[in-house]
DNA sequence: GGCGATCCATACTCAAGCGTATGGTAACCG
DNA sequence: CGGTTACCATACGCTTGAGTATGGATCGCC
């Protein structure tokens, strides 16, 4: 189950090459990803890469495939198992608030939306959940279009969130005033 | 005062460069900003732009700094000009929801935050507009550090609408269910 | 109306990066 | 333990797009 460190004498797998070029685009964007660079990062020239690939863009929707799949599992989940459903938004708000590993790929992502085969992927992506969170609001108490609109304003707030202060590191906020925000967030957007 | 249509058979100046440049920007992203391609775009060949420009990122430098300096001039002395500050906040959203022209650069800016030179530039309008904001939902009677929240909160969404259905173009929404989220916008972020 | 400055065309060079061809080595299997 | 399969190295071709060199056309101005 371990194959996706960095410098195993090991013969590699088409799932090393997608892990690799997730670690990339979480670092340096789709744009930085190219076949040579990732050869050299783990070890090996492109001939290896052109025996698990037919192409650089089958590299990419293979590796965004594998991300969208094994991307949100856990979260919801661990959401859902909260039983009062009022308690579930705040926790969520928090959880993702302090979690930012997992969210530099989406904000990569977010940076190559020009890119035709990421379009699509993200759109899946927001689109369940933005409906995720509708549920949950409407669970809290607000009835369907209402709670559709809230989830709407609560999504694009995250996803601004993180253009904003993620990838551009605008006045880099303190750690007491984020909370302080996240809280503010949680206040306004969400119901008594 | 006009020299940014299409086929105008007089000489190039830089600022017509420039326009170009942004209308490119507008329509395909940073990434398509091509010396050639432009060139064809305005109908004469490389060998024009390389006596305007030195090199590629100089005319994409100056290109963000002249949308820098006449983007937002309008709308924010619109809006100073409304005398009641509690209508200026509603005013504004409903006019921003309304104008898309203006915010194609913006969104096209956004997808290409990896690009060093575009960074500096998209930190100081966002922190400008952020201020802007603060200070309408301070003049609206929040006080100090929840108005500054609350700007940050706005324009993060604001922001993140863009991505998510300008640039994404998720479920396509009607145009009534449209004013309904922006509507909702408003009541859920504008104090009473 | 000629002359220097401005603007543009043509024809190159050069580097990056994808993709291909082909041969080599290590693993696995009978 | 020989041979097939899976994986990788090396060396090449090809395209795209930036930047350069240089000469031609056109404008402004005296």
């Amino acid at each position: 189950m371990n194959a996706s460190s960095k410098p195993e004498r090991t013969r590699l797998s088409a799932e090393n090459w997608e892990d690799a070029a997730l670690d990339v685009i979480a670092e340096q964007g789709v744009g930085a990803l190219a076949v040579e660079a990732l050869a050299r990062r783990l070890g090996v020239t492109k001939g290896s890469f052109y025996w698990h690939f037919r192409t650089r863009e089958a590299l990419l929707q293979a590796a965004l495939e594998r991300w969208e799949q094994y991307g949100e599992r856990e979260v919801i989940a661990q959401i859902e198992a909260i039983p009062d459903p009022r308690e579930r938004l705040p926790e969520l708000f928090r959880r993702v608030a302090h979690e930012l590993q997992p969210h530099r790929v989406y904000a990569a992502l977010l940076k190559a939306l020009d890119h035709p085969l990421v379009v699509p992927v993200m759109a899946r992506v927001s689109q369940r959940r933005t409906e995720f969170l509708a549920t949950a609001f409407r669970e809290a108490g607000l009835p369907p279009a209402e709670a559709l609109n809230r989830a709407r304003l609560t999504y694009a707030a995250y996803v601004g969130f993180l253009q904003l202060n993620f990838t551009l590191g605008l006045p880099r906020i303190s750690h007491e005033d984020f909370d302080a925000y996240v809280e503010h967030m949680i206040a306004t957007l969400i119901p008594a």
